[in-house]
DNA sequence: ATGGCTACTCCTAGTAGA
């Protein structure tokens, strides 16, 4: 069995003990971090490699930052899209290969906060879809985890005649969304709940949200067709956003005989 | 939305997240 998971932690040295306290619950073989919010050199490696995991970083000064933590060591670590000049992907997509699986940590730029960004959140939506012509094919064994900061349904959301329009859930951004599934990639968890709504991974700090479980549903684990028949199951783990001062969001995993 | 967030930083105020 092999245990993927994705976890965006706001800040992994603020999160360092929740991070711990849920590697030693969950035993996952992989996790996708986002918003790490650190450099490289201050990444709290020890504290996770006494736990028995290696970790591939790409840092950003207080904000960004992805990172693969895995029990085998990643081979063949990329930051960013290859060949592109693109100043924020060196913090906000980390590759590397585990078990045969190219695993990607993704975290899609927000884009709420003018125009421009949510042009960049476009436009990043769309280097992806070209990163993945140019170096993959759908028959790879590839998963991309991360942050997408896109409900792509309705039901992702938790009330979508107020959201229709908004940031995360704004029609051209779940058109740029499905565009770059359309290459060939299929959401592990609508795979294995695809009736159900309410079930998200980010709540907002403000407003009793995650109380009332007023969320969304932005963060995604999406393979490619070969890894379709190994899936086993999807799990969105609600438990460490209501630990004492938490991340936003809280961890998805999935789990593949391979 | 009905309550009043939480990270970060050339750090006590501004920026960003979603």
């Amino acid at each position: 069995m092999f245990k993927v998971a994705t976890w965006n932690v706001n800040s992994v040295r603020a999160r360092l003990e929740h991070l711990k306290r849920w590697l030693k619950k969950q035993n996952p073989d992989v996790v996708c971090l986002q918003e790490t919010k650190t450099l490289d050199k201050d990444f709290p490696y020890l504290e996770i490699e006494s736990l028995g995991y290696h970790v591939a970083h790409a840092g950003g000064p207080g904000r960004n930052g992805v990172a693969i933590v895995a029990k085998e060591p990643p081979k063949d670590i990329q930051i960013g899209f290859p060949a592109l000049e693109d100043k924020e992907a060196k913090e906000r997509l980390i590759a590397a290969t585990v078990k045969g699986v190219r695993i990607h940590s993704v975290y899609v730029p927000n884009g709420g906060r003018d125009e421009e960004a949510f042009l960049y959140k476009l436009e990043f939506l769309f280097r992806l879809r070209e990163y993945l012509e140019a170096h993959f094919s759908p028959k790879d064994l590839l998963l991309l985890d991360g942050d997408f900061n896109i409900a792509p349904e309705p039901q992702d959301v938790w009330d979508p005649e107020l959201l229709e329009g908004q940031v995360c859930f704004h029609p051209r951004e779940k058109e740029a969304l499905r565009l770059l599934l359309s290459w060939g990639l299929y959401d592990v968890y609508r795979l294995k709940h695809p009736c159900e709504s309410g079930a998200y991974t980010w709540w907002d700090y403000q407003f009793g949200a995650f109380k009332a479980n007023r969320g969304m549903r932005l963060d995604h684990i999406f393979i490619s067709l070969p890894l379709v028949s190994s899936l086993r199951e999807a799990y969105i783990d609600r438990e460490p956003r209501g630990w004492k001062r938490p991340s936003d969001h809280t961890p998805l995993w999935a789990v593949f005989e391979l």
